[in-house]
DNA sequence: ACCTAAACGAGACGGTACGTCATGTCTTTTT
DNA sequence: AAAAAGACATGACGTACCGTCTCGTTTAGGT
């Protein structure tokens, strides 16, 4: 019928992927997002530039999976009891791998390059963002049945309050991102969620 | 000598800018940013190439000034006594924009433009957020004044916890951007900001 | 050892052979012989490129053997005693055949190649012209025999005056090739082959 | 309208028109015209792809204008009064340039590419070969009106009685090119050609 | 009838070149 | 002196084929 044709994945060459995503990181950290170009990629890995048309759509879909494959399985949110420093935990880590010079740059391009392009942005968000949010987002769940989170709350509104104020600084550099910065944001939106106290309990 | 040679603005052409920024915007509503051409926007304003290359550094800088000619004067922001109407209405207009189909794209575009370039980050920040961030801070001000945001508050930091969720929310688009959604998060930040009250005062 | 593995011939999947050149056949006949692409034939025969790789050595034998399959057995020369006469019947066919639409365009395409290809050349040669020359070389003996040709002509020659001006013209497209040109060149050709007469035997 | 945009020639850069002919030349001789390639032509000459590509269609053309370049003025044809010598010093001018090997190669190149691009064999034969043809024509008219040859003659024709075997020889491989040959053909071609004389005139 | 080695279809692969597009620089001509 | 026009060297684009190389899957002989 109309379908496209497909590649058959079953014959991909599994030391051409594994090249291609080593020299888009490579790349990457050389000359940036914007100045990497899919030849230099297929010079850099040994492999033909088909290869790399073959089986990724676009740039940007390419520098995700290296990224993907860059990154680690990310830490589980731990549960101590104490909301605010198990949430104090997420966000310094959430802000030391965008600090991280490693990290930094490709976040940033992937970050750009999911403003121009919402397929992108759908993968991007699901592999990277949504795991994070979610598990806070579940920390905040349990918090909240344990009374110390008012329960009114919208909890996806309250990881936004979270982590919109740090992304917020790191997109728009307004100020140096210090785990002080995580903290102090914690503390005020645990403030915010805090139920409705009887007389005295307020801190 | 060496001194690079800086054309004499005093004998730019008017007509010519004002073709090339009219060509800018149109061209990034067709086809967007990434697909802009300096080449395409010359034919388009029938402008020699180098007019547009003696004039502006970058693609980028140039989609900026011609996305400023097209903003208009940043809304003044009100002040009723009532913080919290207040801020809803700053952030209301500031959601109206990103949401507006005119504006959006290039909008996304300049935000992930810089994200590669800090020095048109600079200029887009100082252009077009500064103000915006500014007046809100000066609004917090008065209310810390006023006894209705605590006085240890850092109003930077109160500015991001009302931004923040909202750009986090357009950038990722993770849900859709409601007016509703800008009013409960002014209304959280300002229960966080809130002073500690006198028992009872609270609720 | 170092032997270059042949494929064993009696294996040879007649069916695959004969897709392989209809496709040929077919595919020049479209878009001719420069764009016509191993890979293409392939797919139209329904056959794994390597079959023909294996069986063919370059485009251009691909093309010879398709177009030999594609030409039947060649007329046989007539001897009617009349050399002018049956001269004429060759050089006709000769030229039809050069015309005729089904054969023009293979025929320039290996024509072409054979000047770039000496082996393939060769083999053109051979089987394509060859057969021809010598029986109208043949004819041409007979005829100095019967003593219509004089005794001291190199026949071999005779034949390229005979041949050579209907190949320039079909080479050149100087001029349409027409069967009276055929005709006339044969009157020509024999005129100059003729023995020298005792006097008043000329006219 | 719907013209296509020519090409400004009086901003042509004469320069670049120069090396690139003359890395045509070079590249022809050294890898042949199969595997001569735009881009190392480009490459060699230290130009751009589309410069080549601005200003001739084929590689065929690119060819031809090298070729072109490289030959000289054709040598003048001879009026002794002798036709015979005369046309054997065109014939042996001829053959020596199909022989001489810095011609040989892209001469074949050009015959072969011009059977498959008509619009290309008519510049190719109007001018390398139309020239010599005519001056051919011209000195058989002289020897027409001296009664060398016989009235009833088509010029054309006797041209291609001529020029017709060599090329063949040429083109088909089947014996060495010499300037016996050639020799022999003017001789065979002028018998044919010579009017009827008077009893005793032949010989 | 079974076994085994080949030829086979399919198609991924590393490459090379294609012809096009846009870059930023340069030069020529016009205003 | 700035501007319109556009040729230029450069370099990347995404595509088309090349010829080689696995993969299973037929398909013939040889047993």
């Amino acid at each position: 019928m109309g379908e496209a044709k497909t590649p058959d994945a079953s014959r991909r060459s599994e030391r051409s992927r594994q090249a291609i995503l080593k020299a888009v990181v490579e790349q990457v950290g050389e000359v940036g997002y914007t100045r990497l170009t899919i030849e230099a990629v297929a010079a850099r890995a040994g492999v033909g530039k088909q290869t790399i048309y073959r089986w990724w759509p676009t740039k940007g879909a390419l520098v995700l999976d290296a990224f993907l494959a860059l990154l680690g399985e990310p830490a589980a949110l731990p549960d101590t009891g104490d909301v605010a420093r198990d949430l104090k935990v997420v966000m310094r880590a959430t802000l030391v791998e965008l600090v991280n010079p490693r990290f930094e740059l490709p976040s940033r391009a992937l970050t750009a390059e999911t403003q121009m392009d919402p397929a992108l942005a759908k993968q991007f968000v699901d592999a990277l963002m949504r795991p994070n949010l979610e598990a806070t987002k579940a920390r905040l769940r349990v918090a909240q049945r344990a009374g110390q989170v008012a329960e009114g709350v919208d909890l996806d509104v309250a990881v936004e309050l979270l982590f919109g104020p740090v992304y917020h600084r790191w997109l728009l550099r307004t100020a140096p991102l210090t785990e002080r910065y995580a903290d102090t944001v914690v503390d005020y939106v645990l403030a915010a969620l805090r139920p409705p106290g009887p007389p005295g309990s307020a801190g």
